[in-house]
DNA sequence: ACTGAAAAAGGACATTTGTCCCAATCCCTG
DNA sequence: CAGGGATTGGGACAAATGTCCTTTTTCAGT
């Protein structure tokens, strides 16, 4: 539900003391702001300090379809500058946050000369494989009640904090299907 | 719907002729035969050389839900060397397979040792998280219609390769459900 | 405190999808 | 070539989900 990655996240900052440091820059973003948007050429990685963000799609319907909720040591952008494609959601800042951005460059000689920080990026990548691909797989062979019921053992504070049709958009659902559900819950 | 990489299955089959290459033995497998079990431990790396495979995973209603179907220069087991987890899936060839061996610690030395092949897995694993993002949202947000209308242009070959039952866990329906859809694009 | 906009809640109906059957066909094997 | 199991196709009904719309609630800004 909201993806993490201490490790990851420890180290960059350890990083920020070293020569190869002076080439990340720190940055804010206030809530709504969108730090890479869907369809554009990416020429940075960027990590996530403190806060959280949706990374969406927007779909040819006009809908929004959430991939997941980041937050700190989670990274975006190295998926386009690994595979030199453009972007294929849209980041956005769900409150106040800070993060790291690193140059596309800079990134990929870091992968070359760092094994330390390779070995903590393919670790990120393999694990956001695995629980995306168990989410998936959950979400399409349990019913919705099902699925909000995982999410809330998750994640207890879910309606706390995260406003209902990024629920509804994490889940592939309509906002009317959701209340409903939430309804039978209650009861 | 059927991933490869030739660069990565050229790269692999290059490497058989140098010192590493002594430790990838080269198998087989014939139609039904499972080379991953589901839960588990993983104590390899598998790329596939030729043939066809399905990754599905045996979700605890009794269905299965297939993630992807892998073809030549696919890779199987690193997910779970990386980060040290349970296997997540089940591997089953569709077909006569041959594919390669690599043992977790001869794998793990590559990826320190040889930057070619870091690289090639690492864009192996970001191409991947990048099909597998679209594909779902593209799942969740569109008619069972459009899905497998959009399966068709991607594969033509759609029906005559891929039992129903295989493209219905696929896309995470019933084929029942399938039938009809299927039904509808006809007339 | 007032107001307008966004968020939340839910009624009513249409559509989609699943479940449970049964029938027809194909294919493998004894 | 007979029989059994898998595969395919589809009818009928139930259940889940979407669409459209209206009402209520919340809340920031004046």
């Amino acid at each position: 539900m909201i993806r993490v990655n201490r490790e990851l996240l420890d180290y960059v900052i350890k990083l920020k003391d070293t020569p190869m440091g002076e080439r990340i820059t720190e940055l804010e973003a206030v809530e709504g702001e969108k730090i890479l948007l869907q369809k554009t050429h990416v020429h940075a990685v960027y990590l996530i300090k403190e806060g959280l963000t949706k990374c969406y799609q927007t779909i040819d319907t006009g809908n929004d379809f959430i991939q997941e909720f980041f937050g700190g040591g989670e990274v975006f952008g190295e998926i386009e500058v690994l595979t030199d494609a453009i972007s294929f959601c849209t980041i956005e800042a769900l409150g106040p946050l800070r993060y790291f951005k690193i140059p596309k460059n800079s990134f990929l000689e870091m992968i070359e000369q760092d094994p330390k920080f390779n070995s903590l990026l393919l670790r990120l990548l393999a694990s956001n494989v695995r629980y995306a691909a168990l989410r998936h797989s959950y979400n399409q062979t349990h019913t919705l009640e099902d699925n909000i019921k995982r999410l809330l053992s998750e994640f207890p504070q879910l309606f706390e904090k995260i406003a209902k049709h990024d629920i509804a958009n994490y889940l592939g659902i309509s906002i009317r299907s959701l209340n409903r559900v939430i309804r039978t819950l209650e009861s």
